[in-house]
DNA sequence: CTGTGTGCAAACTCTTTGCATAAGT
DNA sequence: ACTTATGCAAAGAGTTTGCACACAG
C-alpha cells in the first residue's frame, strides 16, 4: 500500500494519526494508521473487530481479521478506545474516550451514547480495602414497547 | 439418581424447587432441581457455566456441560436468573433478581454485589421513540490500588 | 540492517446444536 | 405412551497465537 492520500484532508489525517500512534507508543503501520482513520476520523463510534474488518474491507484497506483484533487490544491497552461492559459474548469498543454511558437496544444489538451531561450516579459505596474504582459502566437497556 | 436427600431440608428444598420450576413453566427434572438447589440454596451467586459445572460435578451430580448451559439459558428466559453485562467474553449470571447492582474486580474477574440501597442513578434520559427501559446495569469496576 | 508488525492458518475458548437415549407426566 | 430433556460429540462463533515474510525506523 503505497502513501496515495485523495486529498489534503486524508494526507492531514494520516500524519495526525501517526503522531498519535507514536504518542501512544505505538508504531505507526500502515494498518494502524488505517485503521486509525477509520475509527477516528468520524466522531463517535462503536465496533467489534468482525465489523470493523468488513469496513476496512470496503475501504481497500488489506488488513487480515487477526490484525484488526490485535490492533483494538492495543488501542484499548494504549488508552485510544475503551471496551464496553455487555451482556454476551462480542467484545465492542467505544472510540470515545471521554465519562459517558450508553443505550443498549436489545433487538439489533446496537449501542448507542448517552451525552454525559444528563446522567448522574450518586451513592457509589465505598471501595474495599486496598481497591480503588477504575471506571464506571452503565448500560441501560432498552426494548420495543408493547411487544 | 435416585432421590436419596440426606435430611429433611435437602428434601424441603429439592421440592420447592420442583415448585418454582413448574410456576416456571419448566419440567423440574433432577439436572434442573439440582443445578437449582445448587444455584439457589446459599443466597446470591455469581456464575457462570463452567463454575457451576465444576460444583455440579463435585456434588455428585451427574450433568454435562452442555446442559449446564442450556439450563442457565433456561432459567434465564424464565426470569429465575439475570445475565450480568461484563466487559470481556464469558457470560456471567445472578441468581438475585432484586434491583441492584455490581463491583467487578478487575485482576481475578469477580464480580461483588452492590446493595441496592446505595446507589442511585438520576438523569436517564427519555428512550427514544418506541423504546422503553428494559434495565439499567451497573459495573463499578475495581483494580489494586498503588500498583 | 534490526526489530517489530502482519498475514495466514491453526489453535483455543466459550457456547450452541443434532440426534439417539433417558426421564417426566 | 407421549413428550420433553439430557448426554455426547460435533459444529459454530469469537478470539488469540505461532511462524515466516514484510515493513518502519
Amino acid at each position: 500500500m503505497t502513501n496515495t492520500p485523495e486529498n489534503e484532508l486524508s494526507q492531514k489525517q494520516t500524519i495526525n494519526m501517526s503522531e498519535k500512534l507514536r504518542l501512544a507508543g505505538m508504531r505507526p503501520t500502515r494498518q494502524r494508521v488505517a485503521l486509525g482513520d477509520l475509527l477516528f476520523k468520524n466522531g463517535d463510534r462503536h465496533v467489534c473487530a468482525e465489523i470493523l474488518h468488513e469496513e476496512a474491507v470496503e475501504h481497500k484497506i488489506p488488513v487480515s481479521l487477526a490484525t484488526v483484533y490485535n490492533t483494538l487490544n492495543q488501542f484499548r491497552d494504549a488508552g485510544l478506545l475503551r471496551e464496553v461492559a455487555l451482556v454476551g459474548t462480542r467484545v465492542y469498543f467505544d472510540t470515545n474516550m471521554s465519562d459517558h454511558q450508553h443505550f443498549y437496544l436489545e433487538e439489533n444489538a446496537e449501542l448507542l451514547d448517552i451525552p454525559n451531561s444528563a446522567l448522574s450516579v450518586s451513592g457509589i459505596p465505598e471501595a474495599p480495602e486496598g481497591m480503588e474504582v477504575a471506571g464506571v459502566d452503565i448500560v441501560v437497556r432498552l426494548r420495543a414497547k408493547n411487544k
